[in-house]
DNA sequence: AAAATTTTTTTACGCGCGTAAATTTTTTAT
DNA sequence: ATAAAAAATTTACGCGCGTAAAAAAATTTT
C-alpha cells in the first residue's frame, strides 16, 4: 500500500476505519473525541501521514486558525526581535503566524492589510508605520478583523495597544544622567514619523522641568528609515560646528545613537563616562547592537518578551470575546535601565 | 444598494452584467479578456470592491500563486535585506511572497517546511541553516515543491541554487590587504554551520598560496546565530593574550567583525589603515550596519539586487519549466570591494 | 440486565470557485 | 457582405471539507 497517496479526508477515513465526520471532529480538536478513537487516528497519522488541506478547511470555517503579525519595518533588528517573540507565542495557542513588513512605506502597508483581508485571519498584532500610515484605511481594516496594535499607538485604532511606557524609558535615563553629570540634550529627528518619538521628547521636557533643569533639544534634519544615517549626518554637523549646549547626548532611539557613536568616533571625540571624555551618550531602546557600539551603549531596555506575549495574551482574549472589547484597553510596560560604558 | 455585501462571484457577475466564468478568466489573467470586458470588471471593482475568496480559489487551482520565501534567521539584517529584496520581485510577478525564519533553529526549519507544503506554494525560495538543517526533510520537501535555493548551498538540493562567489569576496579582500600591508590573518568560528564559511576559509587559504604567503587562522569557539557576540568574545581572548600572528585581520564574515571591532575598542586597540593604527581589520558581506562600526568596515559586498532577482527569475522559469531543471543550475555573483577605514 | 448517556455513523447539503464542452455572440479578416 | 476567428455564455460537474440532523452503536450508570 502506497503510503503517500491519501488524496482527502474520506479515503483517510477509510483507511482507519472512522468516519469522516469524526475525522473532521479530530482535526478541529483532538480531545473532542473518545480517547480510543484519538488513538487509532494518530497511529494512522504516523502511519500515513495524511493533512488536511488547509484551503478547504479555511472555506468552510467562518474563523480561520491564522494570525497575522505586521511590523513597519523588518529591516530593524528591534522588529525582527519582537517578532520572533510573537512568532512563538502564536504558535502556543496552536494558530498559524504570518509575517509581514511594510518595510517603511504607506502603499505597502495598504497592501498588507488588503492582503491579510482576504485571508479571514482569526485576528492581527499591528505595529503601525504611525504618521506615515493611512489612518482610514487601518481603521476600516480593524472594523473587518480583530486587530491588536503593539509599539506604536494610534489613538483608537484597533481594540488594545501594548506597548513600552516612554515616560519609565526616558525618565530613568534623563534622571541617572541629571544626578552623575552635565545636563542631557536631547537627540533626535526633527520631524520623527513615530509617535514614540514624540512621547519621549514629551517626557524629556516633563522630567527636565520636574528636575527644574534647562531642557536642550538638538533637532536634525531626515526622513525615512535609515535612522542610522540620519542621525550620523546630523551628528556630524551639529559636532563640527561645536553647536552641543551641554556634554551629554540623550538619543532618542538606540539607532540614532549608532548613527550618533559612528559620528563622534570619526571626528575623534572620546565618548565615555570616563574623566577623559568629552561626551557622554544615552538612549532608549536596547537594540540588538547596542551591546556592541563603540563605547557599548549605555539604553532604557524594553521588556520585549512581555510585550509579545500580553500582545498574543490579549489578542486571544480579544478573539474568545467576538472580537470585540467594550473598552479600549492600554497596557505600557516600563523600561530596564541598562548601563554601558557611553554613558 | 449596499457596496458591500457582494458575497461570490455570481453575485458580482450578475452585477456586472457578465457570466461567472469570464469574471472567472479575469482574475486568472487580465489579459485574457476582451479590453472592453476588462473595463467593465474593473469599472465595477472600483464600485463594489469585490475580492474572490483566496481559499476557494487555491481549493481549485492546481498550482497557488504563493511564494515561499525562507530565511535562517531574519533578526540578521543581512536576510532582512535580502527578504525585502525578494518579496518585492515577487510581487512584480503577480504572485504572493510568504516569509518564514527559522531563528536558527532546526525543528523550525522543519516546521515551516511542512507549513508550507500544505499551502502548496507554486514554488519556493529557500536559504537553509546549513550544516544544522535536516537535509533528509529539505531533499524531501524539495521533491513535492518546485524550490530554488539561496545563499547557502546545500549539493544536490533544490533545482537551482543563486548566491555569491566566495571566491571573489575572498580574493579581494585578500589580494587589497597583502598589497597595501601585512599578510591577512583569517579570523572565523573553528565550526561554522554555515557552508560559505568553509568555502570562504578554503578560499583564503587557496589565495595565500597564489601568492606564495603563509597563511594565518584564529579560529575561535562558539556556536548558533549570535555572531557579533561569538567574534567579540573570541577576539577578548585572542587580544588579551596577545596571540595575533600578524596585525591584519580578514574576518570571516561582517557580523563577527562588528564584534571584534568592538573588542579592540575596549582594549584600546586603534584600528585602521592611518600610521599610528596597531591593526587593519577587513571582512566580507557589506552588513548593513558595518557603515557604522568604528572604524567603519572594509568590507566585500554582496550584490543583494543582483542575487534576488535572478533567484526569483530562475524560480520563475522553474515554475514554467514545471518544477524540474535538467540539470541543477547554479550561478554566483562577484563582490565589490568596499573601501572603508578599518583597513 | 436495563436504562440513560455519550459517541460515532449515516446521510446530505453547501461553501466559492476552477474548468470543461458545447453553443452563441462579437470581432476581425476576406 | 460574408466567412473565419476570437471571445463570451450557458450548463454542469467537481474540489475537500464543515456541519447539521437523525439513527445507530458504544459506553456508563443505575
Amino acid at each position: 500500500m502506497d503510503v503517500d497517496d491519501i488524496k482527502n479526508m474520506d479515503e483517510f477515513a477509510n483507511i482507519v476505519g472512522i468516519s469522516r465526520p469524526t475525522i473532521s471532529k479530530y482535526f478541529n480538536d483532538a480531545d473532542s473525541v473518545r480517547p480510543t478513537t484519538r488513538l487509532k487516528i494518530e497511529e494512522a497519522l504516523k502511519k500515513y501521514k495524511y493533512r488536511p488541506n488547509i484551503y478547504a478547511i479555511n472555506q468552510n470555517r467562518k474563523l480561520t486558525k491564522n494570525i497575522g503579525i505586521i511590523v513597519p519595518y523588518l529591516a530593524d533588528p528591534f522588529f525582527a526581535e519582537i517578532a520572533r517573540f510573537l512568532e512563538r507565542r502564536v504558535l502556543d495557542f496552536g494558530f498559524t503566524p504570518s509575517l509581514f513588513s511594510a518595510h517603511g512605506d504607506t502603499e505597502i502597508e495598504k497592501t498588507i492589510l488588503d492582503t491579510l483581508r482576504s485571508l479571514r485571519p482569526a485576528g492581527v498584532l499591528l505595529a503601525p508605520l504611525g504618521r506615515a500610515s493611512d489612518k482610514r484605511h487601518i481603521e476600516e481594516f480593524c472594523r473587518d478583523v480583530p486587530t491588536i496594535l503593539f509599539d506604536s499607538n494610534i489613538e483608537g485604532m484597533g481594540e488594545a495597544f501594548i506597548g513600552s511606557d516612554n515616560f519609565s524609558f526616558v525618565s530613568q535615563t534623563v534622571e541617572y544622567l541629571s544626578r552623575t553629570g552635565s545636563t542631557p540634550t536631547f537627540f533626535e529627528m526633527s520631524d520623527p514619523a513615530n509617535p514614540n518619538a514624540n512621547k519621549r521628547r514629551n517626557a524629556y521636557l516633563a522630567m527636565m522641568k520636574q528636575l527644574e533643569l534647562e531642557p536642550h533639544m538638538v533637532q536634525i534634519e531626515g526622513s525615512g528609515w535609515e535612522f542610522e544615517e540620519i542621525g550620523r549626518a546630523g551628528a556630524l554637523k551639529i559636532l563640527k560646528q561645536d553647536a552641543l549646549p551641554t556634554d551629554t547626548i540623550l538619543c532618542s532611539n538606540d539607532r540614532l545613537a549608532i548613527g550618533l557613536l559612528s559620528a563622534c568616533y570619526e571626528l575623534g571625540i572620546r565618548v565615555g563616562r570616563e574623566k577623559d571624555s568629552e561626551l557622554r551618550v544615552a538612549s532608549h531602546d536596547d537594540h540588538p547592537y547596542s551591546k556592541f557600539t563603540c563605547p557599548s551603549l549605555t539604553t532604557a531596555a524594553h521588556d520585549y518578551e512581555s510585550v509579545a506575549s500580553q500582545s498574543v495574551d490579549t489578542l486571544f482574549k480579544l478573539i474568545e470575546a467576538g472580537g470585540r472589547f467594550n473598552n479600549r484597553e492600554e497596557k505600557l510596560f516600563a523600561a530596564r535601565l541598562i548601563m554601558r560604558d557611553s554613558a
